[in-house]
DNA sequence: GAGCACTGC
């Protein structure tokens, strides 16, 4: 008779291996109340189900276990409920199951709540930011984000409330995963019974097992002696369910793969197979174009007889809320979706109804540059294992097609095999503030699954001490530092709000900080670019960006919310809905701290002075009008100079066409973010002008002046790997 | 001089 132990309660049973058969494990299990017999009886048809008793055998006699799993595999609905049905939800611990999106953390609850015959909120809840539907003492199986997972290890830092922490989507290697990852190998330390599942598809999987012990072993036959727990990671792999998807490649590179993806998607077309076509760009703005020559191409077309008819659309996530949800309709009759969409068809929404996906190959990737301390985006070529998930994208319902817009050569010698890490391109302060305040000491010894550039985490640090949240000893200050720690905000806006609430503007700089923490609200429709601007004038004041978007938040707070009103003000209703939820948020975790919420009653000069004090790293002074044009109507391009950055690492820097301050060009700015064009100038967004000598004010700023210049006698460290030198003025921060 | 991949707290 099969037993599965619950962590603590380890007796090794006299037969050594305590599992027979699939049938007696069923046995012995407690089945939900009301289950669905429906659904029953579909869970047993997923591929996950036949490795069943091998997925518990592993977990109950190893600390992590790894399930290779692709697409259809059945594992993040089932996995949990095998692992509940074998008692690892008794004694009040939960299973809690990671997921990278908050769609995905909401609808997988959902689909378990309903084949566990429960309320969801009950036995199956989920937890994602401003939303915890989950009943304690009563919810065994808990999807969430990893984000607030590693939120809620700020309170519970060994995760004391779990028996078992099933990271999902591990082969994304997004920030939040690659974190959890490093601290969950941590906790295991402290907490043997704590079991890890990682889930992941293919590729990454052998990294992430090495990563939590070198000494993998591979199915049942190579466990452990029977009655302990193995510290070596276990391997399992289980089938996906898809339909086969043939690839095809350019004989001839193109230039301009956006009209070669019209020609391909005409190409199709005209061949009348059903099915839609779905064709992955970089951007909004190559989107729309696309879009714009398919509807060129249905109308010439449409003249045929009898055919189908082409209906092009466009697909991102900045695209108004209406015109999303009409990609998701099925096309009328007659009539062939091709839908043009970003990264956004990649991973966070499934389109049903594809069979053909046309892949640029390309994508817009964040990138840091710890040099110049600038973050920004950059279209470059994605990964093999990106264009293997795009083209699955085709064979979700039958089987399909997929053509890549470069040469097979190209393809194999200039796609990487794998994304770099979202750890290694991407600016840090957040996420070491995050380890820091889970008592990390030394952040250049963590064990990272893939380290990032030490000069990245030196800067992390310089900026964080620059802000007042590390002491010279890089200790997390208090209470400054354990505040920003606890706000869900890039440390920048934390530092913001924090002294606006000391210097009486909370109420201005909770809005700021939460409009900033938002995509643009601004909605671009295409073509509607001069009232746009307009639009944005209206609401313009000459201190900024910033200070704009507080008559942008009270002229939609006296419109009553009014969607009407977003409409007609070229403004995207849901994300001021986000906003407002945030500023909420911040506003209620001000009263947990006992910081006041109050108003400076429109002295612009106190919000300047706040948002000064978060943003001061990000300083950049008029310098020059650079001439590259012949046209003599031609007057110049002002650039600035990054305050910040040393003499050698200046880039062409200047404010963007989109910012109120464009026509300005005040002596000094302040700016949240930069985008890179694709002429290599650096464009500044989200801009406040200020004086020089409030960022002299701010006390920081001159430690961070005098910590430099006392560095800069230092002699430059090499770095190894890379070919560069840190900055020498970078050292004196850093005694880890 | 003309525009902002995608997530997450």
């Amino acid at each position: 008779m099969a037993t599965f132990l619950r962590p603590g309660e380890r007796k090794p049973s006299a037969f050594g291996v305590s599992f027979d058969s699939d049938r007696d494990g069923e046995a012995a299990l407690p089945m939900p109340a009301v289950p669905n017999q429906g659904l029953q009886h579909q869970r047993q048809k997923l591929p996950v189900s036949k490795h069943r008793t091998e997925i518990l055998y592993l977990v109950e006699h190893h600390q992590t276990t790894i399930i290779v799993g692709e697409t259809g595999s059945g594992k993040t609905t089932q996995v949990p409920q095998y692992l509940v049905e074998a008692g690892w939800a008794q004694g009040g611990r939960m299973v809690a199951c990671t997921q990278p999106r908050r769609v995905a953390a909401m609808t997988v609850a959902t689909r378990v709540a309903e084949e566990m015959g429960t309320h969801l909120g009950q036995q199956v809840g989920y937890s994602i930011r401003f939303e915890d539907v989950c009943t304690p003492g009563v919810t065994h199986i808990k999807y969430c984000t990893d984000g607030v997972l590693l939120r809620d290890m700020l309170a519970d830092p060994l995760l004391s409330a779990y028996s078992v922490i099933m990271v999902d989507e591990a082969h994304e290697r997004s920030l939040a995963t690659d974190v959890l990852l490093g601290l969950l190998k941590k906790v295991q330390r402290r907490r043997p019974d704590l079991r890890v599942i990682i889930a992941s598809a293919t590729l990454e999987a052998e990294k992430l097992a090495s990563f939590f012990d070198a000494s993998t072993v591979r199915g049942r036959k190579a466990g452990p002696v029977p009655g302990t727990v193995s510290k070596a990671s276990a391997l399992l792999s289980v089938e996906g369910r898809t339909h086969p998807v043939q690839v095809h490649y350019l004989e001839q590179p193109t230039s301009d793969y956006v009209q070669t993806a019209v020609q391909a998607a005409v190409n199709l077309h005209e061949e009348d197979m059903p099915g839609d076509i779905l064709i992955f760009l970089t951007g909004q703005e190559e989107c729309d174009r696309c879009t714009n020559l398919l509807e060129e191409e249905a109308r010439r077309l449409r003249r045929r007889q009898g055919a189908l008819r082409l209906m092009p659309m466009p697909l991102y996530a900045g695209l108004p809320a209406a015109q999303q949800l009409q990609v998701f309709q099925p096309p009328p009759r007659g009539y062939r979706k091709v839908v043009a969409a970003t990264n956004i068809a990649e991973t966070s929404v499934t389109l049903e109804g594809v069979v053909y996906v046309i892949d640029s190959c390309f994508s817009k990737q964040k990138v840091y540059n710890p040099l110049t301390g600038l973050e920004s985006l950059l279209v470059a070529p994605i990964s093999r294992a990106n264009a293997q998930q795009r083209a699955g994208r085709a064979g979700r319902v039958r089987p399909g097609h997929c053509l890549r817009l470069c040469t097979e050569e190209t393809y194999e010698r200039e796609l990487r095999a794998a994304t770099v890490p979202e750890m290694q391109r991407s600016e840090l302060a957040g996420t070491v503030l995050q380890l820091k305040a889970l008592g990390i000491d030394n952040i250049m010894a963590f064990d990272w699954l893939a380290a990032p550039p030490s000069e990245t985490m030196v800067r992390a640090l310089e900026l964080l001490h620059a802000l007042g949240a590390l002491d010279g000893d890089a200790r997390l200050t208090k209470p400054v530092g354990q505040q920003m720690a606890e706000l869900p905000l890039d440390p920048r806006l934390g530092k913001c709000l924090l002294q606006a609430a000391a210097s009486g503007c909370s109420a201005e700089v909770v809005t700021i900080v939460a409009m900033l923490s938002v995509q643009s609200i601004w909605a671009g429709a295409h073509g509607e670019k001069k009232a746009l601007n307009a639009a944005k004038m209206r609401f313009a004041v000459g201190e900024g960006d910033l200070i704009s978007y507080l008559n942008v938040w009270k002229a939609w707070e006296d419109s009553g919310r009014s969607r009407k009103w977003s409409h007609t003000n070229f403004i995207n209703h849901r994300t001021m809905l986000r906003a407002a939820d945030i500023r909420n948020q911040l506003c209620s975790h001000l009263r947990r701290v006992s910081l006041p919420l109050a108003s400076c009653d429109g002295d612009v000069t106190t919000v300047q002075k706040a948002l000064a004090a978060g943003l001061f790293t990000n300083a950049a002074q008029l310098s020059d009008t650079i001439y590259e044009s012949l046209d003599p109507a031609y007057t110049g391009t002002n650039m600035y100079r990054l305050v910040r950055g040393a003499a050698g690492q200046q880039v062409k820097l200047r404010i963007h066409l989109g910012s109120v301050l464009w026509s300005c060009k005040p002596q000094w700015v302040l700016f949240y973010q930069v985008q890179q064009n694709s002429s290599g100038w650096y464009e500044m967004q989200d801009l406040v002008a200020v004086q020089p000598e409030w960022l002299t004010e701010c006390a920081a700023w001159e430690a961070a002046i005098a910590a430099a210049e006392a560095a800069a006698r230092c002699e430059a460290q090499p770095v190894t790997g890379l070919g560069l030198r840190l900055e020498p003025r970078l050292c004196a921060v850093q005694h880890l």
